[in-house]
DNA sequence: TAGTGGTCTAGACCACCAG
DNA sequence: TGGTGGTCTAGACCACTAT
């Protein structure tokens, strides 16, 4: 009974998940240098620009680390990555079926203070944008925003009535930005939002900050607290 | 007073370089389709598959979306991805230049919550490991470890002395995993984790929760509470 | 149906670095 | 210094989908 010839892998994808499944199986141990690429390109019956293609997705994931000369080995602590989607809070919470408000709750121009300045490495600009506002889905707060905006780099924002305009938005369509600094943390419910929550003051909340980049020039700072309990989900 | 051939981008990382340049300074405007990869790479005088490289590279960044047929346009709304890494505690740790320090606090088997067996998807096997322990990083309280252990998957783990084994080094060099979820959020220090990093309980802490999958098995579930003030940075 | 991106090939040269 | 991965090329076929 002979049998057709075997039903290998055939395209990229493949070949990573089967390179996955040895790596599983510990066909290939943790530690362990695994056959070159043009060893894989010969079993597997293909060019060596695919085993590349898959084994540099298998290297993303963390699963094996490769060096020139030294070949590909098997990550002995795969250090995973966890990438968490950041979308605009609206489309954050329609893609939740609710609908979206916004609503500014505070907006003046105050002296920098100095973690701000800090933060946005701001010189000679003496004052910055504070906004504060609350976004809602379903009548029912989903996330308060503080907002820094430096005046020195986008002075239109002084113009801007920030009781229609989000700041997130307009930002977005009026400053390309370069470069983003993310942070998540835990902090407690201020007086202020705890009312918006409907909370205690002290309500542990998720908390994001964000360092917004033009170049050299920080445009802009913001700090989301989500309401009670929300939590942000990854798969990898 | 003739210049040599000008310098264009020569590598894909080049052309990605100077993809991302046309998208800053509006070149190619946010919702408008770009140029085809065929026509790039008559312009760059590279071979379309470098333009490919390119252009994928840039689409994994979130910022162009790319259709066959449709072409490539820029991300209108450019969802942002954040990565965090997330190593072994003891890496962390001592990443900071920090000595490291693990000690179990408790272990024990218990009938399986609700919640843990949901979680883990478990079936049949009506009991599970629970075991907490601390992490510290010269000496000062780090995070907190609260690990639920599924023994009908890993039934080795019973025999285990996790005074000395700490439980997601144990787990990575025995189970292989295909799958992790994870997810952050706030939570509030209770009684016993308050009195290991010396703060009031209700303190609001950064909650890492993690469930670890071989193929359909529930493998393990932890929850890791970070020392009050700790932060998840990303830069993207 | 035609145009776009997705993928593959066979070959080549190069950068890096462990032995 | 030789073997490995990183990259590039020129060409090809295919999958998808806007029109």
């Amino acid at each position: 009974m002979s049998e057709g010839p075997p039903a290998g892998p055939k395209g990229w994808a493949e070949i990573a998940e089967e390179a996955r499944r040895r790596i599983y199986v510990r066909d290939w141990a943790p530690g362990q240098v695994i056959p070159s690429e043009e060893a894989l390109a010969v079993e597997f019956g293909v060019a060596r620009a695919t085993v590349n293609r898959a084994l540099r997705a298998l290297a993303e994931e963390g699963w094996v680390e490769r060096r020139r000369r030294a070949g590909t080995r098997v990550a002995e602590r795969p250090v995973r990555r966890a990438t968490f989607s950041i979308p605009l809070i609206r489309d954050e919470v329609e893609q939740l079926g609710r609908g979206y408000r916004y609503a500014m709750q505070s907006c003046e121009e105050v002296d920098t203070p100095g973690e701000i300045a800090t933060r946005l490495a701001m010189q000679g600009e003496p004052r910055v944008l504070r906004i504060t506002a609350l976004h809602r889905g379903d009548g029912w707060a989903y996330a308060w925003e503080e907002r820094w905006i430096n005046p020195g780099v986008v002075p239109e924002a002084r113009g801007v009535d920030w009781r229609i305009e989000s700041p997130n938005e307009w930002l977005l369509a009026q400053v390309p930005y370069t470069e983003v600094a993310v942070s998540v943390g835990a902090e407690a419910a201020s007086e202020e939002v705890a009312g918006a929550f409907l909370c205690e003051p002290g309500t542990p909340l998720l908390s994001l900050e964000r360092t917004t980049w033009s170049g050299q020039w920080g445009v802009t700072f913001v700090r989301l607290s989500y309401a009670p309990g929300h939590r942000m989900w990854s798969r990898m």
